[in-house]
DNA sequence: TGTAATTATGATCATGTTTTCATATTTTTA
DNA sequence: TAAAAATATGAAAACATGATCATAATTACA
């Protein structure tokens, strides 16, 4: 028994599920933030300039980005030296990620 | 052997790999949409109407939504008497879900 | 301390998305 | 055939996002 309480509060938590998946599905739908979490899977703790080499992708541009996932709660960073290392926050992403890739190559 | 020709070669697949990736993702990435898809997997044909009076959605955004989704080849659509009966065309994209539903419910 | 390296930030511009509204289209049925 | 029911459409407004540029901030190190 999680949800049942009023029709109201039925539909209220359900639309608010609703809500926080499109939030993250919305974080993730981008290419670069694709690749970026696509890397940190592979490299668990990578400097902005590293992922800017491997991707390929402009510094500014890319810390955008980071910043915008990192302050979804997809991605934290730590400092180390005048390097800022990133990496991926909660496991789950890589799950996500990995599901639809799986999912998506038959589409 | 799939990718490996050239380094070009590689780059290019994958990231096209990630454009459509993106681009499924940012199709779904949206409160309605999802509650859609959701209502979809339960009840597989649909009228806008019918989806209209279960999300509590108003008829031309609903409609807006889901011209949206089937132009992107998520739904299908089929005639039937004066209404429009909708579906999932992939069977994928519940999977995409359900696995976000389960994923994202830890975050 | 001053310079280089690394990253972040803010402003701006261009684009894209979502919502709303009014109206058109299609089909059924009286 | 006219009215009702169901859905689609297009334009406009409101809002959000992405890319780019110049520059600021932080750290290391000569």
């Amino acid at each position: 028994m999680k949800d049942i309480q009023t029709t109201e509060g039925i539909k209220e938590s359900q639309a608010e599920k609703l809500e926080r998946i499109a939030f993250i599905l919305k974080t993730v739908a981008h290419p670069m933030r694709l690749g970026i979490i696509h890397l940190l899977e592979q490299f668990p703790r990578l400097s902005v300039s590293e992922i800017c080499e491997k991707l390929n992708s402009e510094q500014s541009l890319t810390s955008h980005h980071l910043q915008n996932m990192r302050i979804k709660g997809i991605l934290s960073v730590k400092r180390e030296g005048r390097s800022m290392l990133y990496s991926l926050k909660e496991r789950d992403v890589s799950l996500i990620i990995e599901c639809l890739e799986n999912c998506s190559c038959n589409m």
